[in-house]
DNA sequence: TTCTTATTACGAAAATGATCGTATATTAGT
DNA sequence: ACTAATATACGATCATTTTCGTAATAAGAA
């Protein structure tokens, strides 16, 4: 029995898991599509990272169809949460609160985060 | 007159400007010595990636005695605010309150930080 | 069936990043 | 001046990621 090692998406596999949250279920002309409007970008390429992406683990493949079907094997949650460590650890000395400090006073977040995450916070402090 | 494109650090030049943010002011074995505490590897590497750097734009290097000297072309703030943006917009929806949800509910901030968070939501919410 | 189209499989090239060995140059100590 | 130590320069290699061309396969239309 092995530990399920975290396996850290690049940045094309990151795309493409983007799609395939918002999608929940997508083939791979589905995901292209939907990168083709941002970029250029060759069919076989995206295939050839969707398979990649499937021998990593990041997603399942249901391959009982022509056109196979993925899903993700990782959750959107569980990623942030990931690279989110990583940038408070790699990028601001390991203090949560700086990068909190960062993205609100930089970003304009809506009234309704605002309040949301003061309720947070007040039930962080006890 | 170019508009000062923005540099991406990777990952080893995000480590090597950590230490430049630090010191304000480093010769290669300075931050050699610093990276060694953490991780196996070569002077020379440092010094290729440093020497890279400089003509990227991500750092300044002064060569005016043997062992040159470096310090950071690109502030620490503006690189963090760069790569936050890219986080929230790739991985948030563009939302920053749900990164800092996020980042405030997996990761424990300081009672200090806590405090002055909520200052400065006070302060946006006016 | 036969032809066309759409799909996956596969391999390899291209691009990027990280690593290090070796050559060369500079400095300080003797 | 000579030597040892230490610095930069540079090219080559390796690893990873991205890209895509081509072949094989499957499905549907005529």
């Amino acid at each position: 029995m092995s530990a399920p090692k975290y396996v850290k998406p690049t940045e094309g596999e990151l795309e493409i898991l983007r799609v395939i949250w918002e999608k929940g279920l997508a083939s791979v002309r589905d995901v292209h599509e939907e990168l083709a409007k941002t970029k250029e970008v060759g069919y076989t390429t995206t295939l050839k990272l969707m398979q990649i992406m499937n021998e990593k683990g990041l997603v399942k493949r249901d391959k009982s169809t022509r056109a196979h079907y993925y899903t993700a094997a990782v959750s959107k949650e569980k990623t942030q949460k990931h690279l989110v460590g990583r940038m408070i650890d790699g990028l601001f000395g390991g203090s949560p609160g700086q990068l909190v400090i960062q993205a609100l006073g930089n970003y304009k977040a809506s009234e309704e985060e605002i309040e949301e995450i003061q309720q947070l916070l007040n039930n962080l402090k006890k």
